[in-house]
DNA sequence: ATTAGTGCAAACACTTTGCACGGGT
DNA sequence: ACCCGTGCAAAGTGTTTGCACTAAT
């Protein structure tokens, strides 16, 4: 991933390494806030600015993917290939979940619109909510 | 529409049927605010809270379905049958799209999670903003 | 030396809440 | 008469912005 970041013409930042080794391998889709409050300790200086400009800057570059699941609130996932995701509502996490669908990837026409992106998003109650009555 | 209101056990009110009416066979995909902009001249006195109550409320009847494609706000279908959108970067427009995908419709379980709802939202340009580079 | 990136605080956009009042049933 | 629905204002949540300072190249 810092690789990546070079490749892209980006400065290699402690703010933006931190970042990056928190997301490289979690499967949690954090939310911004769930970012800066696990990197906070270790930074005391970490603004939430820097890490909103960071997950830009990283989604820009194609190097993580934006996760537009929960209302109001967004998610990111280092995975930056199409796959789709579950939103909990009762305990608002989100998941990969495989729906056996081959996504397309790259920008295309679909009939009258240029995409660029897709997303997938089901929504309902992970197993343990349900378990728990939640 | 109005008698799925009634059946719902719910009332029929001035504010509800303004924006049934609004949203009845409309394509445009509204935000929230822009169903209250629309009824507001019609209905002075009518206020955002309303418009949010409201649309929230149709939404559990099941009578609307909210379309979260644009981050950070909320729009509503008078189609609350799974169907795929379009979201334009450019001009901030929803569209309906065709993928020829059959969706699955109810609830029902996938692999570990309950699934209530499923959304599948394609981003990118429309093909007025191509056309006019936006 | 240059200029991209950071951090702070204030501003912003959208949504929710509490409560008194009014209208639908 | 009951009580659900409305409207107002205030508060809440998440995100963006402007600008001076700092540090990566």
């Amino acid at each position: 991933m810092i690789e990546k970041l070079k490749d892209a013409g980006l400065r290699v930042t402690p703010q933006r390494l931190a970042i990056i080794n928190f997301l490289d391998g979690n499967t949690s889709h954090p939310s911004v806030e769930e970012i800066y409050k696990e990197l906070k300790p270790e930074f005391p200086s970490l603004s939430m600015a820097t890490v909103y400009n960071t997950l830009q800057t990283l989604e820009n570059a194609g190097i993580i993917q934006e996760i537009n699941i929960e209302p109001g609130k967004r998610h990111f996932d280092p995975n930056p290939y199409p796959h789709c995701h579950f939103f909990c509502r009762s305990c608002k996490r989100v998941f990969d979940i495989d729906l056996g669908v081959e996504q397309v990837e790259g920008k295309r026409w679909v009939s009258d619109f240029w995409v660029e992106n897709c997303y997938i998003n089901l929504m309902g109650k992970c197993n343990s909510c349900m378990k728990s009555n939640d």
